[in-house]
DNA sequence: TTTATCAATTCCACAATATGGACACTGTGC
DNA sequence: GCACAGTGTCCATATTGTGGAATTGATAAA
């Protein structure tokens, strides 16, 4: 949340406004706002009409504010413009027909990823709303697998400073037992984790590598427990094929 | 682009270069974006700067600039938070499967309205990326539909003031031309409009409205010409029992 | 390797902008 | 009718953003 742009607070106070406004479970109303963020009466209102006029936000009849659809035709843009997303289609639906289980796209964003594609077994999709959810670093296949990609001192500063909050019961809280994770997806290429994001789903992941090695995305398989085959080869080959193929240069091999 | 809310100018500043680096084709560039702007080099500078930060673009490796990964995360929010959409969806199935035909649904946004959803003859779905599509007023069914909803002086203003700019060779440029479409689509209950906003379809259109008789949607249903039956009808009655079914109040019969 | 050229970045004095305390309005319940 | 809580507005002030100018960095030419 440290985000010392010279020449930006403003800015960044209204972002963080909106950010707080999508987060909310219900959309909130001027009061609520006022008390779970650390703006005066005045100012709280003239973010709240910047956001509105902007159509980043709407008022509702009860007063609450709720997210625009300006948001969704910007997102828009961000999907379309995504190359990695265009280049990455094809191989992650091989995946998906290989393993008849839901394939995820996740690319960084602020402290975690987010998903930015999903090819799901039975096509029920719809604009299907786990595109576009944010996922922690720690808790997730996506997440650990972008991790263990990372140059050492970055996984380091990663692994002192963050706070490993626990997801899900099953998440792994522990630095070192992440560690060691970390070090074990370095060796085998993927990584699995068992109910840390979510309960009763099991996820295999692998990084995603430009042409300087470093990680620029991440893919994951998701797989219901109660359908986890024992022989999991049959997830963890068919996602080495697809990062291998995506990512760039003598990683090829 | 006239939006004087007092303290929020530097915001919308920001906004203002977003959504600029989201409608290019292609990211540009700083040195694009300084004679595409009116901004200082170090004030523009200093915006991307701040968009960078906040996750809403990302610099790539050739300097340009594109749309973030953040601005999915934000659009999901609103997308899981718009109730007309979750109200909407099984009537526009249901549409979707007496016409056979793309069902769109759209809502206000700005000068126009941004597609919120859209349902598909053959489920070949993705986020499909027309969802997130802004789309005029005057050159859609949607738009017309909508605009045929509005109280009779806010129609009167923006026939008024607005620019019909044509999106297809098609378009309906003459204010009066317009006029007279949006009487008769409040004479009938729909619009049907051909080739006005993209060529090769035609489309049906209809608001629904709130317990106040103000549009707060519109949905339309489109056809490829080629495909068009001459029983026309076969497409309103659908969609205006679908309107009626999402509009409250006494305007149910 | 040195020099020239152009773009990217930083600095800082200044002016424009956002800030928030105080006040005014609105409507709902008593 | 009054009280109270939630909303909206004003305006003097300090903070923030601004942009001209200087600095640094990268790239090409000599």
């Amino acid at each position: 949340m440290a985000k010392p742009v010279q020449g930006t607070q403003s800015f960044a106070r209204s972002i963080g406004l909106l950010q707080h406004i999508c987060d909310r479970r219900n959309p909130p109303t001027m009061a609520e706002l006022l008390d779970e963020c650390a703006f005066t009466r005045p100012t709280l209102y003239r973010l709240l009409n910047g956001l509105e006029a902007e159509g980043l936000i709407v008022q509702q009849k009860d007063k609450s504010y709720k997210p625009g659809p300006r948001l969704i035709n910007l997102a828009r843009s961000a999907l379309t413009k995504s190359d990695i997303r265009d280049r990455a289609r094809d191989a992650l639906v091989r995946v998906r027909d290989q393993t008849c289980e839901t394939v995820h796209l996740a690319v960084p964003s602020g402290e975690g990823l987010v998903y930015i594609d999903k090819i799901e077994s039975l096509e029920t999709v719809r604009m299907n709303s786990t595109i576009g959810t944010f996922v922690p670093l720690h808790s997730s296949g996506v997440g650990k697998a972008y991790l263990s990609a990372l140059p050492e001192e970055k996984l380091a500063a990663f692994l002192k400073n963050a706070t490993l909050e626990p997801i899900t019961p099953f998440t792994t809280t522990d630095p070192i037992k992440l560690r060691d994770q970390i070090e074990q997806c370095r060796a085998q290429g993927f990584v699995f984790d068992s109910q840390e994001n979510e309960t009763g789903i099991a996820c295999f992941g692998a990084p995603i590598l430009d042409e300087n090695a470093q990680p620029i995305a991440a893919v994951s398989v998701s797989v219901p427990l109660f359908r986890l085959k024992d022989e999991t080869s049959r997830y963890s080959i068919a996602l080495l094929s697809c990062v291998r193929e995506l990512s760039d240069g003598e990683f090829q091999r």
